[in-house]
DNA sequence: AGCACGCCGACT
DNA sequence: GTCGGCGTGCTC
């Protein structure tokens, strides 16, 4: 195993060879002629780029970047992307397709993307087709739609067969329908053929259209009519007072008319308008049909208007104001540092400062978040700062307000600061300067389905270094792969080890349940100490958080006479009671079913709930607490936009005495009032299969734990597990992320994880159990032959089934001295050698690089 | 991913 | 004959 020469076979060329850009220009085409061809990508999992024939009116109108609609296959219509322009005929005997319409004249994705799309595709084994997919909003991708309509000229010379005499029945109405409605209003299956029959026969018509999903806001908007407003304002300018007056006996339209006037303004919304001066609409109709004022429509951008920048940047202490100048420091030598800064320590005010700096050079920020952390204080707290300089890019937010800050970057006055999850790593930049990951440990970050399966770590890095660009990572607790790098000399390393405002951290007391569940001392999930510490913070009038990685009421439900267990049907995972939808869920494919009355297996009629998901702690602590207010914020609390924010502010300004969540009560949240912190259960995130869980149940009690305590008062955090000797809890208790690290570390050595191997798993999938085993086991003696013990597996995963698809996982650990291309040229090589295996065509075979 | 094409078994 | 359900192969 210590010999990292793999028996590689020499094969020529490595990488996908898909050129981007402009290709090298032959002497004969030195002239400014119009390039005749495109290559395009397709928003589609496919390895290859496609080239068409540029129709010479539409030659000047496209540039690399631009978006361009392309037929592709027997109908279908899409919007493909620019990656080369030139002037060589394709060889192969096949047609060459023309574009059909250019929707750019100027390149709406930016060549130095298109080279992180590369990287990514390359690197993370993907399509160019699934990074595009990931990377542009969905609003700018159209795709067509085939509209069917009837033949009003048709004369029946054939007899119909039953399904095409019911689709032609339908069409008589002369409705044009799409093949998706025909489908659901004839109840036929697969209605394409039958459709295609009628074609034949030419009973109906068909097109194909392109659908604009993107849809401009508008609103409604009242000014003055362009001849009263001429006369008011030059002519006679007692013009106004008589119209005024011509109203008399219309008092309220004459109202309005005042109320508008006295507003000063050019134009207003109508809903404003009506909302201040109380007036029906129909008075204002009356107004607008007198021709006195005039309705119009307006475009309206979805972005948020906020002030100019208004707060001036606070003073750093003397602490943050080392470690600032020490991160400048090493953006001297390095491009990546890792600020390493305890919870309270005051990062936020060094990343504001950088940012400062960077602005003030004309550059750009990227500040990246973790999905579940934005929104709320950090938002704020920068939007205070930087206003209108700011543009927020998250999930939550709508697609066409994604559109719409897509376009702003690339228009002359683009923000200068995005804030955004992962995916704003593929946001255009003009004149990047600075990326920051904040929480960079964080695991969101990495994508994990579909694919691209990317870190938005390492794909910021990669970005910046293309950008010239400096990246600051930070967190509290590092990952391990960070603080390797930065010990290592790879990164810079500031540490922050001063909390702010001599706020202390705080006392963790590990409490022992497993004896106290022995003695049956425990009320539910909750030990004597626990409530002790709550009521004692409550009858203070102190705030309590409770953590409970699990969502729903209880992980599973079980009889309790013979001990059956309801599992979902798709994958192979119990289900989860979800009491307030009073249903079973899977949260795997998210099917939910209702609750068996009795156990299907003895008819037994006694169905127990096991263990505690934040659901069912609310349920408790209620019980044990009937006057406290309680909230809970999970998944399900928090699926719609605003809710996440409501139930944190609620909690910051006391409306809530006790907060239940999973881990998103851990992040980047900062509460005045909170003296105590549950931890219900540490050994569910300890048990986890996976060789980061330690890492990880660290990295969130640590940052739990970080909840607690207020500027005079140390808080106190409570611990309940049930394997208080396990190194971690004592690392938490004692904040020691060096001990954590120095153990991980050994661990990760010894038995060949990252950061001295490179993982990759490889995942097969398909519907047939007995299949997926035979490509396992071929699949297996191939990935030996070239990789020797560096394989494990196949295994099966934990849960061995997901949605109907049965799965099987190889791991392969590389060392970090291999060559990358080498490694993923043989991986795609064997994967396509499987597919090529007649037997295997309709398995699935994907890697997840760098897995989480 | 779609979509066509071809083959097969089932229905009537 | 018609229909629906797959497996297979291709998309400039």
């Amino acid at each position: 195993m210590n010999n990292p020469n793999i028996p590689f076979p020499s094969f020529g060329q490595l990488q996908t060879g898909i050129a981007i850009g402009e290709p090298q220009q032959r002497m004969t085409d030195k002239g400014e002629k119009p390039s005749l061809f495109a290559d395009v990508i397709v928003p589609l999992p496919l390895a290859n780029s496609y080239t068409y024939r540029l129709p010479a009116n539409m030659a000047e109108m496209v540039q690399v970047g631009s978006r361009v609609i392309v037929p592709f296959g027997q109908k279908r219509f899409y919007t493909a992307i620019v990656i080369c322009l030139h002037n060589t005929p394709p060889y192969g005997d096949y047609e060459v397709k023309s574009i059909t319409e250019v929707l750019d004249p100027y390149p709406i994705v930016l060549p130095e993307q298109l080279k992180l799309w590369q990287w990514v595709a390359e690197y993370y084994l993907c399509t160019l087709g699934d990074v595009y997919k990931a990377a542009l909003p969905s609003g700018m991708r159209l795709e067509s739609e085939t509209h069917v309509e009837i033949n009003s000229d048709f004369m029946a010379e054939e007899r119909f067969t039953p399904n095409e005499e019911k689709i032609y029945q339908l069409l008589t109405d002369g409705k044009v329908r799409t093949v998706s409605v025909i489908e659901k209003e004839t109840g036929i299956k697969n209605a394409l053929p039958t459709i295609s029959n009628l074609l034949h026969k030419e009973a109906i018509f068909v097109k194909e259209e392109v659908k604009r999903t993107y849809k401009p806001k508008t609103e409604v908007c009242i000014r003055l009519n362009s001849g009263v407003k001429e006369l008011g304002n030059s002519c006679h300018p007692e013009y106004l007072h008589h119209l005024i007056d011509s109203l008399k006996r219309a008092p309220k339209q004459q109202q309005l008319l005042m109320d508008f006037i006295s507003m000063e303004t050019e134009s207003v919304t109508k809903k404003e308008l009506l909302s201040i001066s109380g007036a029906s609409s129909a008075t204002l109709a009356q107004l607008i049909e007198k021709g006195i004022l005039q309705q119009y429509i307006r475009e309206v951008g979805r972005l948020e208007k906020r002030q100019a920048t208004a707060t001036p940047l606070n003073k750093l202490n003397s602490h943050q104001q080392e470690a600032f100048e020490k991160i400048t420091e090493s953006f001297t030598t390095r491009n990546v540092c890792l600020l390493h800064g305890v919870t309270s320590s005051g990062k936020t005010e060094i990343y504001i400062h950088l940012i400062s700096k960077a602005l003030d050079e004309g550059k750009q920020v990227l500040y990246l978040l973790p999905e579940i952390a934005l929104t709320t204080q950090i938002t704020e707290r920068l939007q205070r700062v930087f206003g209108n300089r700011m543009g927020v890019y998250h999930s939550k937010f709508s697609d066409e307000e994604r559109v719409e800050i897509w376009q702003k970057q690339l228009s002359p006055t683009p923000y200068d600061i995005i804030l955004g999850v992962r995916s704003s790593v593929f946001l255009p930049f003009q004149n990047l300067g600075l990326v920051i990951v904040d929480e960079e440990h964080e695991s969101t970050y990495k994508q994990q389905e579909p694919s691209p399966r990317y870190h938005a770590r390492s794909a910021a890095t990669v970005l910046a270094s293309m950008a010239g660009a400096k990246v600051l990572l930070g967190t509290a607790t590092p990952s391990i792969e960070s603080y390797y790098n930065a010990l290592t000399g790879k990164y810079g390393l500031v540490a922050l080890t001063h909390r702010h405002q001599s706020i202390q951290l705080p006392e963790i007391e590990v409490v022992d349940i497993a004896e106290l569940r022995h003695k049956r001392r425990m009320t539910g999930p909750f030990s004597p100490a626990l409530l002790g510490h709550i009521r004692g913070a409550l009858e203070r009038g102190e705030q309590v958080i409770l953590f409970q990685n699990r969502r729903g009421f209880a992980p599973m439900i079980e009889c309790h006479t013979c001990g059956w267990v309801p599992k979902c049907k798709n994958c192979d995972v119990s289900l989860t009671y979800h009491r307030g939808m009073n249903q079973l869920t899977c949260h795997y494919c998210g099917y939910t079913y209702q609750i068996p009355t009795s156990c299907p297996a003895c008819e037994g009629e006694e169905l127990r709930h096991r263990g505690y998901g934040t659901e069912r702690i609310e349920k408790s602590i209620k019980e044990v607490f009937p006057t406290a207010r309680v909230a809970r914020m999970d998944l399900d609390t928090t699926r719609t936009r605003h809710a996440h924010e409501r139930i944190i502010h609620n909690f910051q300004s006391g409306q809530t005495d006790i907060l239940i969540g999973t881990q998103m009560v851990s992040k980047g949240l900062d509460f005045e009032h909170v003296s105590v912190v549950g931890i219900l259960d540490a050994d569910t995130m300890m048990n986890f299969p996976d060789f980061r869980s330690h890492e990880r149940a660290f990295q969130l009690m640590a940052q739990v734990a970080g909840r607690a305590g207020r500027k005079h008062h140390r808080g106190l955090v409570v611990l309940q597990t049930r394997s208080k000797e396990v190194p971690v809890i004592h690392q938490v208790v004692t904040n020691d992320y060096q001990g954590l690290y120095d153990d991980q570390l050994a661990e990760r050595l010894l038995f060949r994880y990252p950061p001295y191997y490179r993982l990759t798993y490889i995942y097969l999938k398909h519907r047939q159990a007995d299949l997926v085993e035979i490509l396992a086991r071929e699949m297996a003696t191939q990935l030996r032959a070239i990789f020797g013990d560096r394989i494990l597996g196949p295994d099966t995963p934990p849960v061995a089934r997901v949605q109907t698809f049965y799965i099987r996982k190889f791991i392969l650990k590389m060392e970090t001295s291999a060559s990358l291309p080498k490694v993923r040229q043989q991986l795609n090589l064997v994967r396509d050698r499987m597919l090529a295996d007649a037997r295997f065509r309709s398995c699935v075979i994907y890697f997840d690089v760098d897995p989480c």
